[in-house]
DNA sequence: CTCGCTATTGAACAATGTTCAGCTGAGAGG
DNA sequence: CCTCTCAGCTGAACATTGTTCAATAGCGAG
């Protein structure tokens, strides 16, 4: 059995996509591997590596997949106020860990082999994360000057990344429950709260 | 050639954690292998077995060498005044990061399989480091309680780690550098300066 | 109906962690 | 000095991993 036809190239990418997906949700990202996904799709490993490059090739797009949900989700937040946008975004990052714990651990914990560059179309999207954030920043204090909210919105978000990292591994649990909802918004409004009053050289000392 | 006895089963353990270490600061955390371990050493991969329980167990005796050093680093820090100090344990834990990125990454993004639980005596590392937060964060403000500093000192850390985890996978500089010390340097002079000033209710809204 | 092209197979490869029956040599007892 | 025992260590095996590619089977053009 060889040349079947039964679905197009597009078509494959699309069910291998979904295939990692639903294992990985399942079982977990340390229990997917290219044979599980061509079972799952009624196919033979070979065959992925004729529509994508290779695992991790396959692993980007599915991860695409969970970004631009999340994304969509954060996006909802930015008819909010600057403030309360930022609280509802991070709540959404935090919301998805807590959903999909295992999807979202493929998105920010696979690591590409040998510290291989990320591809353009996947960056791209990393990017908008950022871009979204500093937008409220922006917002928030509007007489800083551009790198300044650079800056800061990467503070702010590489720390609401922090919480959620740490959340979803349960290492904070260790010393007695916390509440990584509490952790956020503590981060966030006290954060904001200094950083839009007076932020000219909040830096040394 | 068996029963050679040329070594105690403790001068094997110390080997073994400090054949991984060297593999891994120089070749990165995914070519470790236990065939590389041993050989490195002189021995058999089924040696290991004797004196650990399986590779994982091995690397969590070499991240608890590393994560002493990083103990004592910011143990170092504890003589400064509270906001000198901790602006000194990130510097601390970000020159680590740089310093030794590999080892930083076997610590710090290291999985358990299926999120099987980590040993105590390996819990009880993490845990003081953030009691080394904690105690800063107490001294800083005297007149919050024990749960108010708990929960602060757990949130500006896991976003300092957040920092640090990001400026290693190079994800920051995806939209031109940015520089992490700076960034570690806002974030805490900023929550601090709001956290210091009143915290009873930083929370909702 | 036939033929060619290509999508798909399936078997092979190297490398991984892990196990364990068995050997071999060090050290106790003679 | 010899011998015997016991255990430290070996080495080969196993299952599983990602990846490759010659071979093939069947669709669609002629």
């Amino acid at each position: 059995m060889a040349r079947r036809n039964e679905h197009s190239k597009a078509q494959l990418r699309t069910l291998a996509i979904a295939a990692v997906r639903a294992i990985v949700a399942e079982q977990g990202p340390d229990k997917l591997s290219v044979r599980k996904v061509a079972e799952h799709i009624g196919y033979t490993p070979g065959m992925l590596y004729h529509v994508f490059a290779c695992l991790d090739d396959l692993i980007l797009h599915a991860n695409a997949v969970t970004l631009d949900g999340l994304l969509q989700r954060m996006q909802a937040a930015t008819a909010l106020s600057p403030a309360e946008a930022l609280q509802t975004m991070a709540g959404q990052y935090l919301a998805l860990a807590r959903e999909e714990p295992h999807l979202w651990q493929l998105v920010f914990m696979h690591r590409m082999p040998q510290a291989a560059a990320v591809p353009a179309w996947y960056q791209q999207r990393t990017l908008q994360l950022f871009v979204l954030v500093e937008d409220q920043m922006a917002r928030l204090s509007a007489q800083q000057d551009a790198a300044a909210v650079h800056l800061a919105a990467r503070t702010l978000w590489s720390s609401v990344h922090g919480i959620s990292v740490l959340a979803v591994e349960n290492k904070l649990s260790i010393a007695g429950d916390v509440d990584e909802t509490a952790m956020l918004q503590s981060l966030i409004h006290h954060y904001l709260a200094s950083w839009a009053r007076n932020s000219v050289n909040g830096d040394d000392a």
